[in-house]
DNA sequence: CGGAATCCTCTAAGATACTG
DNA sequence: CAGTATCTTAGAGGATTCCG
């Protein structure tokens, strides 16, 4: 996982918050794990989140939520009992994102079916 | 380079485009190739598109711009003619992208100068 | 239950050299 | 100029085990 944005030249790095928001997104899972924090239930435990995401490992799912919280993605919330409770949810900076997840999201429903795949 | 789709359960393959989408642009160059190509040059040869690009060594690059195209999302001109010249442009499929690519890029921007960085 | 620690794999990407 | 062909490598991600 990189904490470093991609290395952009002065034109388009200078230019354009392009390449921040890529250093911020990208990963093989961040997308899908803000995407599956935004719905019907936007606050969901860390096992239920793994299973929500299939084949993602525990160590992985660990590591990209931590980066994700750092980066002030989403909101971690631990609840200090036995057993352990933990919460996740997108924070507002997080939730700024659904509009382009959305349109994301439509784009592959729209094009998935064009003649060109 | 993966051809296939990101492997996603059913309950967010099934329903939505997002893994879709996720297929087509995941990758380390593949929206700041796509976003190189919106604006005010948009018809742009290799050697250029790479310098664009910075660091993007000649072999990702040429494999890259083979997916996006077998993908339908740029468009290769060559002219046959010595020296060789061939230049890349968004399809229209891929100008389908470029309401998100800019809502990244103006994400980006609001957001790099946030307090939480 | 929600991780951390350890070790390991695999592939996307880089470097370099060469060519039509 | 616009690529290929080889070879190499980093590091993201996986599998497994252990812990409060």
């Amino acid at each position: 996982m990189n904490e470093e944005a991609v290395d952009i030249p002065c034109e388009l790095q200078e230019e354009t918050g392009f390449a921040y928001t890529l250093s911020r997104v990208s990963g093989k899972y961040k997308m899908i794990i803000l995407y599956s924090l935004t719905g019907a239930t936007p606050v969901v435990r860390f096992n239920e989140l793994k299973r929500r995401l299939g084949k993602i490992s525990f160590r992985t799912l660990s590591l990209t939520l931590k980066e994700l919280e750092s980066d002030g993605l989403i909101i971690r919330k631990e609840y200090p009992q036995i057993p352990p409770k933990v919460e996740y949810s997108l924070s507002q900076r997080g939730q700024s994102l659904i509009p382009v997840l959305d349109m994301m999201c439509e784009w592959g429903n729209i094009h998935s079916n064009d003649p060109l795949n």
